[in-house]
DNA sequence: CTGCATCCATACGTTTGAGGCATAGAAGCT
DNA sequence: AGCTTCTATGCCTCAAACGTATGGATGCAG
């Protein structure tokens, strides 16, 4: 009579891609284990929820009957945690600002000044994430505000772009694109394998990647990584390159890194973004706070 | 980010009752395991539920938050599984009928007997479940009408009375009760040690074992069990008496039991019942069909 | 019709975690 | 101060969830 909301997660998931396979790549486990804990449901339940032909997979009546209780407790649940974490921190006097390695840059640092002297009894929390993880984390319930990176998935949020930055690519300072050139152009990339990540959606890889490229080529592609500081070692010890902000370029300057503006490509846009639904006044202060700042 | 529903039903159960001691007998669990449970969910969603002052135990602001949230999450779960485990029995043109040990006696078999006939296309499944398991069995959608015996907890049914039956006691052949007398006075069971069971709630147990006495004494109580085969295997074995219905001296009757009226006690009442909700209009059948029977 | 590719199920070994028992530690009562 | 009551912690056991390797069925192409 018991379900774990994972399997819930499995199920949906299931339902929406009508595959194991890919069902199995999006949430990380493998496709025998997603079939397992498919059947563990479907007994438990006590009918078939999917119809396995071979070749397709579709939903049963039962399957079809199951799968609105399964997104309305996964909602119900997720909402209800986001609700327990944000007013324990309200409780707490905290405001946590969510960022991705360099965040909205010097307007973040900012934000958090002006605002602190106007709410001194407030304690604000810069929270680091990783990739994309800064949305997600305002879904969660982890932050109560952040400086998230476009173009990424803003269901369930407020957004309103509030900077925008140059992108740079960082080096091994022993690259010989290094030496070459004071800029250079996404083209001059064009054999170099880049950073990506599994964190992140797609979208927001090929964004990065600039994919598909002005030519219509696909990048080559390099180790994978979850934040900055993982993502620099690679490139650092010369096994990919990778794109980044202009603020990376000064935040995150080592010897060994070399960065270059990419002078053909667009910038990066940055929004302050804070959940739907019951808004702390503390959340909309400051991101008031934000958006007065960005428009000096 | 994700929760088993036993987690859940874990954390009402401490909830309503204060006390990780008391919600765990509950729940069947040790305390240890209890604390360990709400102590992970805890962590889980970022914020204490509880406040352990050693003595007594209260929630927090946060505990009362969520509390409504874990409620609906289980209460959507057993409605969702319900109503897909009785969607299939129909689907297979199943009716299956709940009762415990005998059930309502010749009043089922005759009613299935009638109900087969008007409706021959129908499968019916007679069902036993342990003590207490038929009132238990519909809220779970494991049975689509049963047979209860009263007094049980009718919560999510409808129920009317359609038989009752005398009460008898039964003992191991030998027991010096059994040669005495043709019946017995409950008061007669005084220093006989009283089978009974965890399965049920303790109201059914209390009114089984008619407590308390007249005198206002407490039975004796003897080997606990789950259900008919297991009670009788130990009170033939001379560990116990047991009290039974009528029906039950006939069915159950091997060599080295013997089955004495109980004279002095109120006799057992037994209601069909089913669950609250959308009902099939198959269930409703049976349900006339055994009123009909029974008014006879 | 045969070989190949695709996709789900099964087998098996490994690891995580939920449960029980014993016991420590804290708070209130006598 | 000692006792009782209640929750937390340490340690062990066992079930189950996961991954890798592989089997088996279906559909497509040559």
């Amino acid at each position: 009579m018991d379900v774990d909301t994972r399997v819930l997660r499995y199920y949906v998931a299931v339902a929406e891609h009508l595959s194991f396979t890919r069902a199995a790549q999006e949430l990380f486990v493998s496709q025998p284990s997603l079939s397992r804990q498919i059947q563990r449901l479907e007994s438990e339940v006590g009918a078939a929820l999917f119809v396995r032909t071979g070749r397709q997979v579709r939903l049963t009546a039962a399957g079809e009957n199951l799968l609105p209780a399964a997104r309305r407790i996964l909602d119900d649940w997720r909402q209800a945690v986001r609700e327990v974490r944000t007013s324990e921190a309200a409780r707490k006097q905290l405001l946590r600002i969510g960022f991705v390695a360099t965040g909205a840059g010097p307007l973040g640092r900012r934000a958090r000044t002006v605002f602190t002297t106007h709410h001194p009894e407030i304690t604000v929390e810069p929270k680091r994430f990783d990739w994309g993880g800064e949305a997600q984390a305002l879904r969660q319930g982890l932050a109560d505000a952040a400086f998230v990176w476009l173009p990424t998935d803003l269901s369930g949020l407020h957004a309103h772009v509030v900077a925008t930055e140059p992108r740079w690519v960082a080096m091994a300072a022993t690259h010989p694109l290094a030496a070459a050139h004071d800029t250079v152009s996404i083209m001059d990339l064009r054999d170099e394998p880049l950073m990506w990540t599994r964190k992140a959606p797609q979208e927001w890889v090929d964004w990065w990647a600039v994919n598909p490229r002005p030519d219509g080529s696909t990048p080559l592609w390099g180790p994978e990584n979850d934040n900055v500081e993982e993502m620099l070692e690679h490139v650092a010890t010369g096994n990919a390159v990778c794109l980044g902000t202009k603020s990376m370029a000064g935040y995150y300057a080592h010897p060994e890194l070399t960065w270059r503006r990419v002078t053909d490509i667009e910038p990066l846009r940055i929004a302050v973004a804070w959940p739907h639904g019951r808004t702390n006044p503390l959340v909309r202060a400051f991101v008031e706070t934000v958006i007065d700042l960005a428009a000096l």
